[in-house]
DNA sequence: AGCGATCCTGTGAACTTGCTGAGGCGAGGC
DNA sequence: GCCTCGCCTCAGCAAGTTCACAGGATCGCT
């Protein structure tokens, strides 16, 4: 319980094999905390701050990796922490967060410079997966695999959101997708319902419960259809992707 | 960690390879930041002046390959500037930026050594393209390709601002240009809405987001229609280009 | 076998997202 | 001054997606 790397094959470090060091800047303690968790779960390093000063003084001592900022914060907004950031560290990229219904929530400028964003409320999954795909940009180096998420005979493109079983190439929805990835990130590994939930739908989700196993079955319908399946259910316990 | 290239297949570097040089000289510090972000996010290393004197400094040191500058400044005029920067630099390129209603006879001036201008508000994808055209002309080198972007069938001179399917020329209005330039530029790869909101439309653009679907479904009526489909939607993702 | 717990999935409603026709407005050409 | 063209808003429709619900299937246990 002590160690924290080399639990998943995807891990991703630093050029000289160290951990990837993160910085969250969110005024709200519940969501950082839990965006923390969140990422050191993917045995990065993470420090957070609470406002925009904070933040900059923060990142000159951390030297981080990759800032994931929301855009309001008490004291500056997201544009001017960008600002003096980029005039210590021009190249770390960012990850945005910003409401959803920000009635014109000038995002101008945002995204210019390869940088990204997501909007509340968000999953976990897509928070980690868009922070991998900007961190894979700029270098950071993953055991060996790619962009390419595999398991058995299925394929997925996390940047083009393809997915393949063999040679047939499948569709899926936003959410069928996200779900599929945190199986693909977990091969063999038994999640239960409670953890899908947590990771996959947004943090204020408030449905039933059985909506994991709705896609489930939806997923099963479009990767195991008429094939060895893949997807199976622990009763009791949860499911688990296994390569055929 | 710190290495910015080889994202994209079209890096202009100098002809030994090294990274572009440009200098950015604007008083208005979000407008600056912006701009040195998109410019760093093309590979190219992007110092920035907020005064002529300022900037006349930083050239002698810097020995730019190319200059953005703002033709009002606090203390001199484009014209003051231009002048006594080709005293040190003969050839270096200039794009200049001027407000919409500047006086005409005055950029004539400025623009007479084969430099250029764009008026504000402008669009990142304007400003980039015609930076990378003024390069193409002082000798920049790219690895491969000149002055026409190809993907599957398609293909755009972006200097002629023709564009062909197949053997069929095909006529767009400024917009649709340069939408399709920023696919063009960028197959294979999913753009979201925002990011083609910023990086296509000028940056103080306020307007309706589905100008966006607007423009992809005029740009499909002429590139697409009765053809193998090349701009594809990804629902709740965005648009790709792909090869037919 | 029988029983409860658990899981699967069809149905349909609510909602979201994207597409496109109609039309207003302004700039530029004639 | 009128006409054309390009840019954009708006609104309605179409399609796709998410989700609740509930009845039926399956499983594990006794």
């Amino acid at each position: 319980m002590t160690t924290t790397t080399a639990r998943r094959p995807d891990v991703l470090t630093r050029a000289d094999g160290s951990p990837i060091r993160a910085l969250v800047v969110d005024d709200e303690p519940n969501l950082a905390e839990l965006l923390a968790t969140a990422l050191r779960y993917e045995g990065w390093q993470v420090e957070h701050a609470l406002t925009g000063h904070a933040a900059i003084r923060r990142a000159k001592e951390l030297d981080p990796d990759v800032v994931v900022l929301d855009v309001m914060l008490p004291d500056l907004t997201g544009l001017e922490v960008l600002g003096r950031m980029r005039a210590t560290h021009p190249n770390v990229p960012v990850l945005f967060l910003t409401a959803k219904d920000a009635v014109e929530d000038r995002i101008a400028g945002l995204t210019a410079g390869g940088d990204d964003y997501v909007t509340k409320p968000f999953s976990l999954e897509e928070v980690v997966a868009r922070l991998r795909a900007l961190l894979r940009r700029t270098g950071a180096t993953t055991g060996h695999q790619e962009a390419q998420l595999v398991v058995g005979d299925l394929r997925m493109d996390e940047d083009s959101h393809e997915v393949w079983r063999g040679t047939d190439d499948i569709h899926l929805t936003a959410t069928e997708f996200e779900l599929l990835r945190y199986f693909m990130r977990n091969p063999r590994r038994v999640l239960s319902k409670a953890q899908i939930l947590d990771r996959v739908w947004q943090y204020d989700f408030g449905g039933q419960a059985n909506i994991v196993e709705l896609y489930v079955s939806y997923l099963r319908r479009k990767i195991d259809k008429g094939r060895t399946p893949m997807l199976h259910t622990l009763r009791g316990v949860g499911y688990v992707l296994r390569p055929a």
